[in-house]
DNA sequence: TATGATTGCTTGCGAAGTCAACTATACCAA
DNA sequence: TTGGTATAGTTGACTTCGCAAGCAATCATA
């Protein structure tokens, strides 16, 4: 019946450990991180991701696409959760004038003040989770094994 | 208002950037991986990773919680996916004798046919999109790097 | 032995996000 | 001009998952 018994058990676990570090690191510190920016300023790990794209951004403001894009988020989902934050009254909405199709997501003044109180205390937080864990050196290093991997999409990306 | 100007635009982006890659790597390798496992196989990300677990456990068995706290998924979560799968009847239940609170979860032989035959092409997909990209070195140094991170109730953790 | 706390597990509900389908606009080519 | 295709965006149905609440069993302690 089984043609072949795998490995051990160990070794199943070898051949991906670092895939599976990945995983559950991502897990574990998008729930902590998540609940904090939660908890401190009523916020999502995607919302604050959001905001700083769009704080980051020329105008302060991007095409919900490439929005979508760049925070690897389907367009549904970008405006689901875009609809939050214009009902918080931190982005609205902007027609673009040369292209009916296109909106853009543009941040408010309560927006770039929301995305700034909320800054100081994330950053502490990556700060204390993640970056900590690391040498200058080594942040690099992981940033750069990092980056390596594909991103889909990642035509638009600008991260 | 605002007390203080924040940085640049890049310096924003640079004082967290090995963290912004690894949420990025993590929604698309996870998006691309979970879409060819659900293709070829039927199963989610979450559902490969419960039975690599069990596959790898002492006689292909864990109580419920601890399988919960590894694939880090709250109780409830373990309880909706391990539904699934007992639907499937690649799972199933198994009453503890001495402790009437606990409940194994057990591979039974479709689910270790199932596992086998679904890790070979995840393998192969793991190994296409991330170990690829990576030396043995690297692949050991970023294990290494992201082992460092903290997995909150690290207790029982034993990846 | 009785009582209170803890542990394992499940269920109702709500939040978030995907896919498929649809609309509207823009672009391209005959 | 018209017809076909691609792009931007929204909506509805569905899935997944967490939290809060609850139940049952166990353990600790008096």
């Amino acid at each position: 019946m089984m043609s072949q018994v795998l490995s051990t058990q160990t070794e199943i676990a070898q051949e991906h450990r670092a895939w599976i570090r990945l995983l559950r690191a991502h897990s574990a510190l998008t729930r902590e991180l998540s609940g904090r920016l939660e908890a401190a300023h009523g916020l999502s790990l995607r919302d604050y991701d959001v905001l700083v794209q769009l704080y980051s951004a020329p105008d302060r403001r991007m095409r919900r696409i490439d929005l979508a894009r760049t925070v690897i988020l389907s367009p549904s989902g970008i405006t689901r959760l875009l609809e939050g934050l214009e009902r918080a009254g931190w982005v609205a909405k902007h027609h673009c004038a040369s292209d009916a199709r296109v909106t853009y997501a543009v941040l408010t003044d309560a927006g770039v003040a929301k995305f700034e109180e909320a800054h100081v205390t994330h950053l502490a937080d990556i700060e204390e989770l993640f970056a900590s864990r690391f040498s200058g050196d080594e942040h690099d290093q992981l940033a750069e094994l990092l980056g390596r991997l594909p991103l889909a999409d990642a035509g638009t990306c600008n991260a």
